[in-house]
DNA sequence: CTGGTAGCCTGACACAGATCAATAAACTTA
DNA sequence: TAAGTTTATTGATCTGTGTCAGGCTACCAG
């Protein structure tokens, strides 16, 4: 909930790091109290740099805290029951990790660092409590966990309905307003992510993602360098995923 | 959260329905002081049944409330870019729907009855003020969102990576322990939704899922007479599925 | 520099499941 | 009861994507 974008300095002395952070705007949507940002301040630890490939978290592993990415990007995945993994989510800076775990006290989940990334360790006991003593707190945590049901919906749609085309594009698609968000560019990023990886979050194989975006690229839809990725023809990409436009065809019946 | 299962009755001077319901167990799983129930029961209003094919809320209408089955069955469902409907879930007696609505203020999926059913109503605004009052509510809020973050993220995995025979098998085996879980039998029960609905909601043809029921039969796992199943042979479905038991399989990387 | 490994791309082919079509069974309404 | 409608089943065929196999490139360690 609450990241600070400064370089990572781990004395608990610094109070207020919230309020400097450029992505608090995001963490916290609705306007705490001052004094109140400082009490969430407080319980938050800002932890030591992940390297690549390193957990956060292991699936089984007791619940504590969930953690807000301050820089670089994590995958949460499951092992399924033949021990292959199955890709849940990527996380971006701003977003945040562990609601799964809540419930079983356990995570249900694995959380991998796709690159070096940096957290915010926020202990779920003491935001439990705070959330008892500022309400607006607690209505924020509600909205949070709402959200991530509605996405994860949006996401059963797009894996139960939607053709190779239509998962490349919509995953692209996502990251941009993802990073648009967060005020870079929403027309030029970089994957932090594999292929494989890509395709195990899609449902689709290496191959065919690899395929899509190679046409994609081919019809000029987008321009791909590697894992540099442009978005060239927002509008046509917009028309595969099939955007909310359209909506007048919905009947309610 | 609290639901009875008398008959439905209507008079606002019912207090303490929460306390005699057969699935309070499964609402309250934490025991509240009775104090406490009662305080919950007063928020909660008891709705006249709908009939099948009778909307509880439509995607877009304004959230007021979350509603827990008393009986009969739902589905929700967004409508895609293309008009097509897309399940989202299905939802039996003591089950919560409405929780995706919490974070934009207006519900993003439609709920329909499959069949007469009656809901309890819990009018959202009142259930976050007495979680203010009472902290093992609110964490019992938080609980029961978490969970569905894990069932959701659970189906993605089935969409994502299961066959056909795999997603049926887990579609029946977890029914059978929603059944289960509110002491019917776990083995013999109805379905309430269409094959079609079935179909839709696994990323399935009709005509697949169909094929698939019919050869479960031939293979003596199940039995099936129109919607009545009984489940004949729990431990090859359970193999279908891939049960967490040959998890030595799981390697941490 | 060399060899090794991992990621990515591309082509050929196979197959699970979609689609199309026709019939049968179940339910609805009059 | 019959007529009409929806739902389920079954068979025949088609197709999007998976699978397999080969090669290319980039990167790392020695």
């Amino acid at each position: 909930m609450a990241i600070t974008h400064t370089q990572p300095r781990f004395s608990s002395k610094l109070t207020s790091q919230c309020q400097n952070c450029s992505l608090s705007a995001l963490c916290l949507p609705i306007a705490l109290a001052d004094e109140d940002i400082n009490r969430l301040d407080q319980i938050i630890e800002r932890k030591k740099p992940l390297k690549k490939g390193e957990f956060l978290f292991r699936q089984g592993d007791n619940f504590d805290s969930l953690y807000a990415v301050r820089s670089g990007t994590l995958k949460t995945y499951n092992i399924t029951s033949l021990g292959e993994e199955q890709i849940t989510g990527f996380y971006c800076p701003s977003e945040l990790l562990g609601l799964s775990g809540i419930d079983s006290s356990s995570y249900p989940v694995s959380a991998k660092a796709l690159e070096t990334t940096t957290v915010c360790e926020i202990p779920f006991s003491h935001l439990e409590e705070l959330s008892t003593q500022i309400p607006s707190l607690k209505h924020q945590i509600f909205k949070i966990m709402s959200r991530k049901i509605s996405d994860d919906q949006q996401m059963m749609v797009l894996l139960g309905k939607k053709n190779a085309d239509e998962k490349v594009a919509s995953f692209l698609l996502n990251l941009s307003n993802r990073f648009k968000r967060r005020g870079y560019s929403a027309s030029s990023f970089r994957l932090s992510m594999s292929r494989g990886e890509i395709g195990n979050y899609l449902g689709l194989a290496v191959e065919t993602v690899s395929r899509v975006i190679t046409r994609f690229q081919k019809n000029e839809l987008i321009h791909v360098d590697g894992k540099e990725i442009e978005i060239v023809n927002f509008e046509e990409m917009q028309k595969l995923v099939g955007v909310a436009h359209d909506c007048d065809k919905i009947a309610h019946f």
